[in-house]
DNA sequence: GAAAATTGATACGAACACGTATTATAGTGT
DNA sequence: ACACTATAATACGTGTTCGTATCAATTTTC
């Protein structure tokens, strides 16, 4: 009954084509859903994100803004959500060896046991989105996608640069 | 020299074919790009889009929890930012008329003029973006986008009522 | 080796995202 | 008419994003 309640119809309408548009719609969507999935967990989608780059570098020595740039953050952020998690206990800041300005970054036992956790549902979630997409179509629009991406960071960059 | 200066190589090894990575950084890099470049006007990203839906909107009654729907967004952000834009002179509220509870939402002049400025620092960067992409490949990209939107949508919709 | 430029991290403030609670209005069922 | 439920907007608090400024440490340049 209501004009404008048909919001299904209006983004088929003006956004179907507009790159922009779809990538809002599409980030918000997963990362709701993702908040919501992991809310049990006491984790935001950030702090798990920053969990997971720590697991996956434990090897690595891994400073702030080593990590500011693999989320595609800055170091300000990077530094608010790192204050929280180390409360949390979950990674905490030791010295840098050769760089006495930076920080090496280790995730400790309890959040790696959060992250475990985390992951199980992330990588549900991701299959369940990828699931609209058959085998061949998925191959191509990860590649699309990466190019894509690569193509946002530039322009970025770019636009810092100017 | 440093060992973990070299990023893109890193964005190039582990998260390729991860979609949520590439998700992240291509609206991240996308919205820092058009963030520093529209700067000039005295527009946020956001704001932007809200002054885009109410100018494509304007012959219909476009409510604040419309607008929520409309960006993937919700009430409560909706309303911080109608009171920036409102002090601005970009946006006014104006009593809904069948509905009491309701605002209904009215693009200023100002806000008008400022949009038009916008939308071409906008189309000049989503043109940008699609040029890493054949015209073939884009149009299966964007169907492909949009799929996987619409899943990222009803995922969270789905997770919502959970 | 000293000055200059750069980099890593932090503090502070504004804007945005989102959960919860609250108030006012609308619609529903009886 | 009445209670019950749902919806629109807002207030408030926490977490995230980002610009600007600041400080310490490093690298570059001369």
């Amino acid at each position: 009954m209501n004009p404008p309640s048909q919001i299904p119809e209006s983004l088929a309408n003006a956004s179907q084509k507009r790159f922009p548009l779809l990538l809002r719609s599409a980030w918000f969507g997963l990362n709701q859903s993702f908040r919501i999935r992991i809310k049990p967990l006491g984790l935001t989608p950030d702090q798990f994100t920053v969990l997971r780059w720590l697991h996956e570098k434990k090897r690595e020595c891994i400073r702030q803004s080593d990590l500011a740039q693999l989320m595609s953050s800055d170091n300000n952020t990077i530094t608010s959500i790192i204050n929280r998690m180390e409360t949390n206990g979950w990674v905490k800041r030791s010295p840098h060896i050769q760089d006495q300005r930076a920080k090496q970054l280790i995730i400790e036992e309890a959040g790696e046991a959060l992250y475990f956790k985390g992951q199980a549902v992330a990588q549900a979630l991701e299959d369940e989105i990828m699931n609209s997409l058959s085998e061949a179509e998925r191959l191509m629009y990860l590649e699309f996608m990466h190019r894509v991406t690569q193509a946002c960071l530039d322009s970025r960059d770019a636009s810092r640069r100017a």
